[in-house]
Order: structure tokens, then C-alpha cells, then sequence
DNA sequence: GGCATCTATCTTGTATGCAATCTCGGACAT
DNA sequence: ATGTCCGAGATTGCATACAAGATAGATGCC
């Protein structure tokens, strides 16, 4: 949304959504606008303006006068997250291979081109870093803002769910050669396969993550 | 969202809203928070509160210390929103081929022979009442609920821009038609069937906005 | 006459206070 | 012993009050 906003209900959403995605305020965690007040030294009104702005968002849920909890996520709702992920990212792949210009076709090319070589190394940090900006470019790639921004937000709500999934052994490999059917399709225009390749490439990083899940749950 | 929410805010914003998409409010427009709040009788926090929650569905900008103004889309905007909201709704459509349940699809064929009589008789109003419950009960068919929301979210934001779409003499029975390929390819249970249809349809819609806009225009 | 600047006023952002509602614990009745 | 009802505490929702930044008009200067 607004990217510069000194407001501090601005800065309180944000700064509760970090502890969210990063895991310090976990879900099903009550969060009373006391509490939070005083925790970062402000009154409860911007503590409540940020609230509502979160409960938009998805990431906590308010209940008239039962105050605001972490959303607590059934399997089921994760599920759908990244079904609609993938869908989305699929739509912004088309869309991108129609609407990319010039410009933006050769700096998808040069920045996957440079993911290669951090998977070679095996840099799983800086291939994580790399792979967002690469979803991002895509969405930008659309060239349609509403969508961008529905992928971003639905990015942020599945987050804490895909922390580990470079983990895997030969992930990032994989991932790669993914990336590169979905690059290759976009850059030569091919709409279709463009939809189709993300469509592949998101669904694996779902199977992924369930088999995570999986093991973890065993 | 919260659909029985009896706080003033969420009042508010519902009131709000309803006023920019019936066009009283037109866009650009400046809310001012004052003026609200002794427009409807309340005090500033809830219009704060309800202000803060339409700017994260699109409806008004909030910029910093600047205030709120209903959002004015530029033609590239509300184009990017005809776009978003047929990849969305195809998109539905694709999911609900293949989740729907049988009673659902049942439902919806009735929806869908029940709004034929309506299409013949040419009651405008009906049609168009039934119509939105038609495309809604689909977004709900695709048992994703981050997705039916979005779709939700879009259909709101572009009614202000398709008002008049049913005007258009002979449009009623087009429309039947097409969602009768639509209807057929989710029945089927035609996944790619379904999303083509869909768009398709929408993507008429779009341009019988486009068409509506230039004759005013011109 | 035009433009910059300064100030007065207005609007927004934040804090605090009060009323209504919900939660939870205990007492009482069955 | 268990279920129900009631009341105190706590928390949310709303209103009001205060502070800070923005806008606009006027005034002075070029």
C-alpha cells in the first residue's frame, strides 16, 4: 500500500505483521490492544487502526468485542493458500509473457540467469532472497496492479509456511530448471505455457511443503 | 469478512462504500473525516476506522497527512481491474469444475434455467440481481476462500464502472448464453473448458463497458 | 504585476476518558 | 457433584481533547 507512511498505525501493522510471519507472535496468540500499546510505548488508538488493517489483510482475525487473535490456519485454509497462489502466479506468468516489455524480458533473463549460479553454489540464503525478487518481477510483469498486488499479499500469508522448503535436497536445482520453462515461455510470448509452466513450478513447491509437513507431523 | 459486525465502524464503511459504488459519492471526492462523522451522527474514531479499512479494499487513497479521496481510476486502472477480474472469475470457474459438489452444481443449473425466464421477459433488474448471485455462488464453488474473496473485492470495485452494462439491447440474452457454456463446462466438469468460457464471457462484458464508455464519451 | 514567504486556520494523527459488553470466578440451588 | 446464575474485573468501542503537519490566503519583495 503506502510504501512511505510515517503514521504510527502504519509502522505498528507492519511491525506486527514482522512478528507474525516471523513466528514471535504465533498463531491463535491473543492480542489486546493494551498489551501491544504499551509494548511499543503508543496509545491504543493506533494500536487499533493497525489491528483493522491487519484483520483486512488476513493475518488476524477481530470478533465485535472479543478483541483481535493471529489466525490460526486449518490445514484446509493453507491448502487453499496455495492453490489460490499458484493460481495467481500462474495468471501473472501469462499475463507477463503478453504485456513484459523489452526491458523487462531481459532483466528476468539476467536475473535468472544469475539464480543459476547461486544454486550451483548452493547459497540458500541468497537463492531465497533472489527467487522473491524473481516472483516479483513476474507480478510486476502483469502489468496489472490489483493482481500484483492480491500475489503479494497472498506471498506474505503463505510465508510462514514455506520457510524451510529450500531445505530440501536438490531443490534448488530443480527449482532453477523450473524457472527456466516458466522464463523461456515468457520471454518467447507463449501465454499458455507461460500459465502452465508457473502452474507446475508453484504446485511442487506445495508438494514440497506438504511432505515437509508431512515428516514434521510423523 | 464479518458479515453480522454490529460495531459503528464496520456500519460506517459498509455505508460508505455503498455510497461510492451508487455513485453519490463520485471519485475523487475528499472525505473528510468531520464531515462524515456529523453526516452520519458519530464521532471520528469509527469514520477513522471505517476510512482506514476501505483503503485496503481500493475504494479511497489515504495518503498520509493528506486524507482520503475516493479512488478516481484512470481508463489504464479500471482496464487492469476488467482484466483482474476475468482472470479471477475464469479462474473460479477452473476450480469449481472441479470442486463443486453435486448439490451445488445442481444449484446452480436451477440458478442458471431460472435466469433464462428472466433473460426472455427482459426484467432488467432481476437479471442483474440474480446475475451477481450467479457468478458469486461460482466463487464460493470454488471452495477457496482467499479466491472468492478477491473476486468479491474486484466485483465491487469495478461495479461503479459497469452500471449500465444490461442496457445494451439484446445483451440480457447474450449473456444467457454465454453463461450457458459456462454453466455446461462446470457441470461437465471441464476444468479448462470452464476457465475459457469464463473469460470469454467476462471479457464481453468488458468490452460492452468499453463500448458504453466511448458512446459517452464521444 | 508576479512570486515567494509567512502565518492563520483547518485537518489529520494521537492520547485519554467514559460507557457498554464480555469473561471468568464463585456462590447457590437442584 | 453438577449446572446455573450473578457480579466483579477486564477489555473493547466510542467520544472528546490536544498536538502536529498541511493548506490557503495575505502580505511583502523583486
Amino acid at each position: 500500500m503506502n510504501s512511505e507512511n510515517p503514521t504510527l498505525a502504519e509502522k505498528l501493522a507492519t511491525a506486527i505483521a514482522d512478528g507474525i510471519l516471523n513466528g514471535s507472535l504465533p498463531p491463535g496468540l491473543r492480542l489486546d490492544e493494551m498489551g501491544l500499546a504499551e509494548q511499543h510505548g503508543v496509545s491504543r488508538t493506533p494500536v487499533r487502526e493497525a489491528l483493522r488493517q491487519l484483520s483486512l489483510s488476513g493475518l488476524i482475525d477481530m470478533r465485535p468485542r472479543k478483541g483481535a487473535v493471529v489466525s490460526k490456519a486449518t490445514p484446509d485454509q493453507v491448502e487453499n493458500l496455495f492453490v489460490a497462489m499458484a493460481e495467481i502466479e500462474a495468471t501473472c506468468a501469462r499475463l507477463a509473457a503478453i504485456s513484459m516489455t523489452p526491458v523487462e524480458r531481459r532483466r528476468l533473463q539476467a536475473r535468472h540467469e544469475g539464480m543459476l549460479a547461486l544454486a550451483k553454489t548452493g547459497d540458500t540464503g541468497a537463492y531465497s532472497d533472489a527467487n522473491v525478487a524473481f516472483h516479483s518481477s513476474i507480478y510486476t510483469g502483469s502489468h496489472n496492479a490489483p493482481l500484483a498486488e492480491f500475489a503479494l499479499n497472498l506471498r506474505r500469508r503463505v510465508g510462514p509456511f514455506r520457510r524451510a522448503q529450500f531445505q530440501v535436497e536438490g531443490r534448488l536445482l530443480r527449482s532453477n530448471q523450473e524457472h527456466d520453462a516458466v522464463v523461456r515461455a515468457i520471454l518467447s510470448g507463449d501465454a499458455s505455457g507461460a500459465h502452465a509452466a508457473m502452474l507446475h513450478h508453484v504446485s511442487l513447491v506445495e508438494d514440497a511443503f506438504e511432505a515437509f509437513a508431512a515428516t514434521n507431523a510423523a
